[in-house]
DNA sequence: CCTTAACTTCACAAGTTTCTGAACTGAGCG
DNA sequence: CGCTCAGTTCAGAAACTTGTGAAGTTAAGG
């Protein structure tokens, strides 16, 4: 095991599959137990450990070992978070899904509309038992406290922007993959 | 609707107990969409919505309509969640289960236990991919932005504590009900 | 010391979610 | 103009989660 805790992965593409494959289950797993769906969350780590940042159905079926409907599902799923985009390549009828890496750092934290919805459940609460009632004021201070907690996190995510930049010194580009070179061992077209 | 927005309910303990209901099971069901368990959420609706701002599990199955066991386990679960605390009362075999305002706001931010398990899959995921192939590197940034989250959400709790001061004027207390007083309609000792 | 009552735990049943196979739709290519 | 293939949708089977009933455990009170 002095390769890269490759015990004979490494295929030409250049990445050890067995060592990706643990790290998109056991992350995944992790997402899981947050609330996302078990296929949204294999799919997203998968694509996540891709070099390209993007891969097409095909691959992440044959990766993950799950039917082209799972796919669809949990790709679905992903696009309507935000969490992942959808490009097709011209000239081909594979459509690719890519997690860019900005937009779903807003996705994760565009839990704001979930915040939405709460206050909304609050602010009924709040007229329905009155506001002057001990109930009604602690469900009003509840509800203050997640308007507070929406302002900041917009703040946050414009402070981790310069943040990142500083450390990584990168605007919003993804990893400009270089077209037409070689990914994966399995690229045998036709 | 000139009383509260009370159509007739107003229970002799003060409260509309349809309105408190509608508030409960529309609260949960939010928080159910966020991944909380069912009864769960049920349950820490009640206790939010409750003008002591705590119960005992008897009064939480009565107004829940919930058997026994499952006040248990949902008080289980939100009691290893830190959203609520229990209490014994003293002389009585009753427990009872109260949301301490300050604490639960702290333990709905200390998703940080979970972010610290998505640290750690990351970092097994940098370390055995290699943090030179562009998806270490992607992977090295993700858990950079969690890092950086981390920090921020204790910062942002402390600038809360300060915001509710301002507003609301007050410290950690709770609502301090007076002992003995009676709280519900259901007050039948015995 | 024994009784009683509150809470917990366990096994089972009901309900819900979820993944697959198969048929369908639509776009590129000959 | 039609063929072919990629992706989607739908219905059903399987697996999992979850709430209930009943027995068990601990602690208050006579």
């Amino acid at each position: 095991m002095s390769e890269a805790a490759g015990a004979g992965g490494r295929a030409q593409g250049g990445r050890d599959a067995e060592a990706v494959s643990r790290f998109v289950e056991s992350f995944a797993a992790q997402l899981v137990e947050a609330g996302m769906q078990r296929m949204a969350a294999r799919v997203f780590a998968a694509l996540l450990s891709s070099d390209s940042g993007a891969m097409t159905s095909a691959e992440l079926g044959e990766q993950l070992r799950i039917s082209p409907a799972a796919v669809s599902g949990a790709v679905r799923y992903l696009s309507q978070q935000h969490m992942v985009a959808r490009e097709r390549e011209p000239g081909s009828r594979r459509e690719r899904y890519r997690v860019h890496s900005d937009q779903w750092y807003e996705a994760l934290t565009n839990r704001e509309t979930v915040l939405k919805r709460w206050e909304g459940a609050l602010r009924e609460g709040v007229a329905s038992l009155g506001a002057d009632t001990p109930a009604g004021s602690r469900m009003a201070e509840t509800l203050a406290f997640f308007e507070f907690i929406e302002g900041e996190i917009t703040a946050m995510m414009e402070r981790w922007r310069v943040h990142r930049e500083q450390v990584f010194g990168k605007g919003s580009q993804d990893q400009p993959e270089p077209v037409g070179a070689p990914r994966s061992a399995t690229t045998s077209p036709g």
